[in-house]
DNA sequence: TCTCCACGTGTCAATACTGACATGTGGAGA
DNA sequence: TCTCCACATGTCAGTATTGACACGTGGAGA
């Protein structure tokens, strides 16, 4: 259960309230790492105040509480960074689970699929890549190097939109070899 | 929820146990795609086959139960597997959540952190290279196209390996451009 | 023959997570 | 002034998932 370290870890970067937190999640963070509503933020933020790890910061209009991280809690988030990740490591993508199964599929519909896959990676791609220009060199900040992300997005779309490719190749190339199968 | 499509589409390539079914989720499929334990997959295969889209095949030794999709299921996985992904997809990843969070690392760590995975990745892309260039040329077969998994994962490595030396260096630009911060 | 281990399936309590429902507020613009 | 909406936090029942525990068996090799 990693929700706990993806708190302290937007924490760190800075002080936010649950709300902000629960934004985040809507965003590249929930797309492509981990996603969390704010059913189950507010309850971890919680925790983690009573651990010592976050504390309210301050509480401004509609109720709302800022969580700075503590030292105790930027300890921990610096530890378990730097531990190896270790066999424990949760995955859970739908999008992957479906391109496993292709091979249950005849090669009509499988082609049918990775050609939906290709034409939509080159898409997402392409929009990555028109933000990234617009927004010019990397640079560190008070945001931190927000920008690493959404270049491992891009070259993530880059890589399965090869691979569709490749796929699609490969089924050419079987359907040649052993034509009209059956 | 896709464990049930996860199944479907394990017992559409080839009948199996229970047993069997959670090997495979022990490999390259739990790995990347999905993770299942005992636990969950036999009270689900139950399921399905109250449901009618599976069906137990054989009863072998030791107790064990083969199933097999039935036609039902067949259909069931087909119209999942050819309808768009919608926003429902699920995505959980320890490993890209620690990637998100680098920023919130002072630059020594996250160079740190980025070198080790640079180096893991360099490591396992290896390895499946290996494996990739023993096992010849792709072919379709009973067991269905098993090694677009393997190829995904290749490319999947080479694409965080890239990652992490362009992120290594924007660090190293940064630190130029503002040497000896602070 | 005996032992060990992979094979094979299961229960159950604790925990995590989602979706539906609920409630109130500050400020922008009509 | 009034309305509307994003802001902001919360509960709770139902479901999904995990981890610990449990139990029995066939076959390979000593």
């Amino acid at each position: 259960m990693s929700l706990p370290h993806a708190l302290l870890g937007l924490l760190a970067v800075r002080p936010r309230s649950g709300y902000e937190l629960t934004k985040a999640f809507e965003g590249d963070l929930g797309r492509y790492a981990w996603q969390a509503g704010h059913t189950s933020i507010y309850p971890e933020l919680g925790r983690l105040a009573e651990q010592g790890l976050v504390e309210v910061m301050h509480e401004g209009a509609r109720g709302s509480r800022t969580y700075a991280v503590t030292e105790t809690g930027r300890d921990e988030l610096r530890t378990w960074l730097l531990s190896p990740p270790g066999r424990g490591a949760r995955v859970r993508n739908e999008q992957v689970l479906r391109m496993f199964l292709l091979s249950a599929l005849d090669p009509a519909d499988a082609r049918a699929v990775l050609e939906r896959i290709a034409a939509g990676t080159a898409h997402e791609a392409a929009e990555l890549r028109q933000i990234r220009d617009e927004a010019g060199p990397v640079r560190p900040g008070p945001d931190g190097f927000g920008q690493l992300a959404a270049e491992y997005g891009l070259r993530q779309y880059e890589a399965v939109h090869g691979w569709a490719l490749w796929a699609l190749a490969q089924l050419d190339a079987a359907e040649t070899a052993e034509p009209a199968h059956r």
